[in-house]
DNA sequence: TTAGTTTGTCCGGTATTCCAGACATCATGT
DNA sequence: ACATGATGTCTGGAATACCGGACAAACTAA
């Protein structure tokens, strides 16, 4: 247990500054855009050879390649730079290069015309969850600047659907300990989580009121692949104090809509 | 003149087909993902492999690399490869980081709402133009999956307004003599399409009918940004026949809207 | 002014990546 | 059955990509 799993992501910005090892310009440059994500704003040269813990020589010319290549971009007067629009271009690729996909995000614009709720196209990245997509709600001022960005399994509703699959002890080695505390200091007992997870798993849906927020009320459905997998969820995200009849009524739409983006019958 | 222009381009498929030649593994993901882009389609690994001309044992090692880190992602049951997650985390970034962009976006939604014609995000890719995003018509069948394709820029009206900043000499040596050839076969002479670049310029919006396509009435305005350079345009793709009061107030409202997204007054 | 920090470029050497080719599997066709 | 061709993995060796470090220029602070 303890956090085994973040062995997987040796790429994780800032920590082992051990000089003195020398890496492939590929995976320099998978470093490069992880961060860029993570940090979620333009940043100078010298910044990311720090953040990636590359020496700066190498980082200006594989930033000059990118950049010639257009999948970085100088941004501002002087030095920043960001993703480009080639990335632009491979993501919106990404996005419609199957008709189940254009139908999801399809119906996402519907429902948010509908119901006039932020919705929420949900996944996991690694060993966290990730927004996907998102549309917001007209009314309350919430930012939709969270797309892709990791947040612990456990402080969501889509999360305890799409570790579904997973064993009592796979998922003991898939979380690390330390995302079962919550923003405000809470800590959510493991058990307890794997006890939503069955829930939710056996009734086809997850709600959580106030968890990673105390003022936001989810409910996720999942939308599965044709194998019956779980790869992508459905999600409104509501005021906590929503009333209960509305909120049995977007559950019901969720669920529906999710069901009929699956690919696969029972 | 001639083509100079696309020596350029050394990372386009296909030509060259010269063995023997070692090159970096960022230059090679380059190629890789252009490849891709070009093709919108899956693919398998031998015919990536033949495609940018590399290594069959390098592209496996490379797009293992990629898998990993979620930038591609296996489609189908076997040996496909295309775009993945990473990317639409990355593009998504991309057009949300700074707030103008965004404001572009939602007009572009606006404007299909508005009219519920086609509008389309238009810019440079090199020496090519390049639909960046666009809403479609629900009327006609028009599919949208031509963004991202790259078309030759004396093709298209905004082309005529994207290099409006160059000077003729220039554009001779810009844009590959074979470009002037439309799909259909007939050829623009430079000298009238220089005219219609200058045009455009002084007008301030430009027009094409049937030209890359016998049955489409094309209408594009500028969007400047903060230098008053023109980085992208906006721009209706409308039926032929369109009756030209219509047109004249769709042309109205373009320029309207094109002029209140551009951040520099004259 | 001086001293300190950061930016962008350049260069030589070596640790390593990338390449060529072999090999076992699997699929397909005749 | 055999022949053909594609897929995925592995290995040794040589070309070179990456690194460390130096340098000039620009900027800041005192």
């Amino acid at each position: 247990m303890s956090e085994g799993a973040t062995g997987l992501i040796e790429a994780g910005a800032g920590v082992q500054p051990q000089a003195g090892e020398r890496r492939r310009g590929i995976d320099r440059v998978i470093m490069l855009f992880e961060a860029l994500l993570k940090h979620r704003a333009p940043m100078r040269i010298g910044d990311i050879a720090k953040m990636i813990n590359a020496p700066r020589s190498t980082t200006y010319e594989i930033v000059n390649s990118l950049l010639e290549a257009e999948m970085l971009e100088n941004v501002g007067s002087e030095g920043y730079v960001y993703f480009g629009r080639a990335m632009h271009l491979f993501g919106w690729a990404y996005s419609h290069h199957n008709a189940h996909y254009r139908r999801i995000l399809e119906t996402l614009d519907r429902m948010a015309a509908e119901t006039g709720e932020t919705v929420q196209l949900c996944g996991l990245r690694g060993n966290k969850y990730v927004v996907l997509d998102c549309r917001d709600s007209p009314g309350p001022f919430r930012i939709s600047s969270d797309v892709g960005v990791e947040v612990p399994i456990p402080w969501t509703a889509s999360g305890r659907l799409l570790v579904g699959h997973m064993h009592e002890t796979e998922l003991k080695d898939f979380i690390p300990a330390a995302d079962y505390e919550l923003p405000d200091g809470r800590v959510i007992a493991p058990d307890e989580f794997f006890a939503d997870v069955d829930l939710a798993r056996r009734q086809g849906f997850s709600e959580t009121s106030a968890l990673a927020d105390r003022f936001t009320w989810c409910m996720a459905a999942p939308i599965r692949n044709s194998h019956g997998a779980i790869n992508t969820t459905l999600c409104f995200v509501l005021p906590v104090d929503t009333p209960e009849p509305r909120r049995n009524q977007l559950l019901e739409l969720l669920r529906e809509r999710a069901r009929a983006l699956s690919l696969a019958g029972s």
